[in-house]
DNA sequence: CAAACCCTGTGAAACCATTCACATCGGCCT
DNA sequence: AGGCCGATGTGAATGGTTTCACAGGGTTTG
C-alpha cells in the first residue's frame, strides 16, 4: 500500500523537450520565469510515462520530489481505513502538485493516481531546494503557488462544515465549470467522481442533479455534466442552507 | 460587517520589546532567524492592545498585514449567510496569522477575533514584502509556515469529509490536547467552541462526551475538557467509523 | 456481437444528527 | 444574597443522508 512511487523513468530526451513543456511554459507560475531558470528547470526533470490507475504516490511515504503535468490528469485523494476515500483535487495538464513534501521534506500528506493515461515530469528535491534557494524569484513564486493552495483549500473546509449538500455540490460544479472554462461548460467528470470530492454519496448526488436538471439549471450527459445556469447555482451558494425549491 | 480592521494602533515602546518579544523569539519560525534580521522584523512592526472579542479582521477585507500574537488567543472562523459559524483555527501567543493575504495580497479568506484580551505586533506589507526578498532565509521559512498551514487545512478537509461525529471530535480533542502539552491534558474550551471547530452542534457534542467521560475516557469541567485516555481515542480515529462501543 | 463492466437512475427503510424545548449548574456583578 | 448569564446536560420529534437493492443504458473487450 505504500510501496515505492510506480514510476518508471524514462531518459528525458532534450529533442521534445520546447514541444512538451511548452504547456508547462504557459502556465502562471512559470510564465513569468527568466528563461534561463527554466531551462535549468527542466535539466532537472525526468519524463515519465503511466497509465491510468497508477500508484504516483501514497500517503505518508517520504515526499522528494515534484511532479508537473505535461498531459492527463491525476487525481490526488485520501482514503480512510473503513473503505471511503475521498478526492481532493484533480491535477490537470500544466499544473505541478506535490510541492509540499518537496518544500519541507516531510511525508506526503495524500495518495496521488494517474487518473487518465499520462506525462509527467519528476524534479528531484536534492537538486531542487538549493536551486530555489538562489532564485528568489522562484521562491516567491512557490510562496504563491502555496497560498493559491491554502485559498482552495480553506474554501473546501468552508463548504464542507458550513454548506448543506446542494451548496457544497453546486459549488463544486462551479469550481469545476471555472476550471475547465476552455471547454465551454462542460464538466467531464462522472456522478461517482464528484460524489468523492463532496463527500457525500454517489445516489445523493444523483437525485440533486436530477432535481436541478428538471429544473433546466444543469444537462446530465453520460460521464459529464453541463452547467446551464451557474447564476442559479451561484445564488444557491450565496443563499446559505436552502435547496433553492 | 466587513469595516476596517478595528485595532487601536499603540506607540511600541522599544524598552519593553525585549520582554514581549522573546514569545516570539522562542517560536520555531523565529528561533533559528539571525539576531540582526529578527531585530530589523521588530522595527517594522507596530504595538496593539485589544479587548476580547474585538474584530482585527474580516473574511473580504484587503489583506494588507501580518499578525503576531504576543498573549491571549485569537479565533479565525468563517461564517454563513445562514448564520451557521465554524472555527478553523485558534491562534496562541508566539504563533502568527494572517500570512496568507499579507504574501499574495489578495483578501482575507477568514475572520479573526479576539478570543481573549491580547496583545498583537502588527507587520504592515508594503515594508514587510520587500524584506522577505532580500533575506532567503526568511522566505524559506515563510515556505515552511505556509506548507505546515497546508498540512494544517488538509487534515482538517480530511476528517470533516471522511470521519464520523465520534471520530472528528476524537482527532479535534487530540489536536488540542497535543497543543496544550505544557499545561497537562487540560483543554480550556468550551463544548460550545468545540462544536464550531468540528462542525456539529453543541448538543451532539456534549452527548458524546458524556458517553466518554462514562467510560473514563475524558473528564469533563466548567469550560476545560480533560483527556484521561489519548490512546483510546487515537484508537477510535484509526479505526474509521465506529464510535468504540 | 455478446458478455462484462461502469455509469446512471430510483425507491424504501434505517440511521444519525439536528432542532427545539427545557432544567441545572457555576460564576460574576450589584 | 439575589439575579443574571453563559455553559452544561437531556429527551422527543423531525428530517436529511446513507444504505441497500435493483434496473436500465453505454462502452469496451474478447
Amino acid at each position: 500500500m505504500t510501496g515505492a512511487p510506480h514510476i518508471e523513468r524514462t531518459a528525458g530526451a532534450p529533442s521534445f523537450s520546447n514541444n512538451k513543456l511548452s504547456v508547462l511554459r504557459k502556465h502562471p507560475y512559470f510564465a513569468d520565469l527568466e528563461p534561463e531558470a527554466f531551462d535549468q528547470l527542466c535539466r532537472y526533470a525526468k519524463h515519465t510515462t503511466l497509465k491510468r490507475g497508477t500508484t504516483i504516490f501514497s500517503k505518508g511515504d517520504p515526499g522528494t520530489s515534484l511532479i508537473a503535468v505535461i498531459s492527463g490528469t491525476v487525481k490526488i485523494s485520501i482514503s480512510s481505513p473503513d473503505g471511503r476515500n475521498a478526492i481532493l483535487n484533480l491535477i490537470e495538464a500544466g499544473e505541478i502538485f506535490g510541492e509540499i513534501a518537496l518544500l519541507d521534506g516531510l511525508s506526503r500528506t495524500a495518495d496521488a493516481t494517474a487518473n487518465t493515461n499520462c506525462e509527467l515530469f519528476v524534479i528531484d528535491r536534492r537538486e531542487f531546494i538549493p536551486f530555489v534557494r538562489s532564485q528568489p524569484t522562484l521562491a516567491m513564486k512557490f510562496i504563491e503557488l502555496l497560498c493559491a493552495r491554502l485559498r482552495w483549500t480553506s474554501d473546501q473546509v468552508e463548504q464542507v462544515i458550513l454548506q448543506d449538500l446542494p451548496g457544497r455540490l453546486a459549488s463544486a460544479l462551479l469550481r469545476l465549470s471555472d476550471k475547465h472554462k476552455p471547454q465551454g461548460r462542460t464538466i467531464s467528470i462522472t456522478q461517482q467522481e464528484i460524489s468523492e470530492m463532496v463527500g457525500m454519496t454517489r445516489e445523493s448526488i444523483n437525485k440533486q442533479l436530477r432535481a436541478w436538471a428538471t429544473r433546466g439549471w444543469v444537462r446530465l450527459e453520460h460521464g459529464a455534466i453541463v452547467v446551464l445556469k451557474p447564476e442559479s447555482l451561484q445564488e444557491l451558494v450565496d443563499a446559505g442552507a436552502d435547496d433553492g425549491e
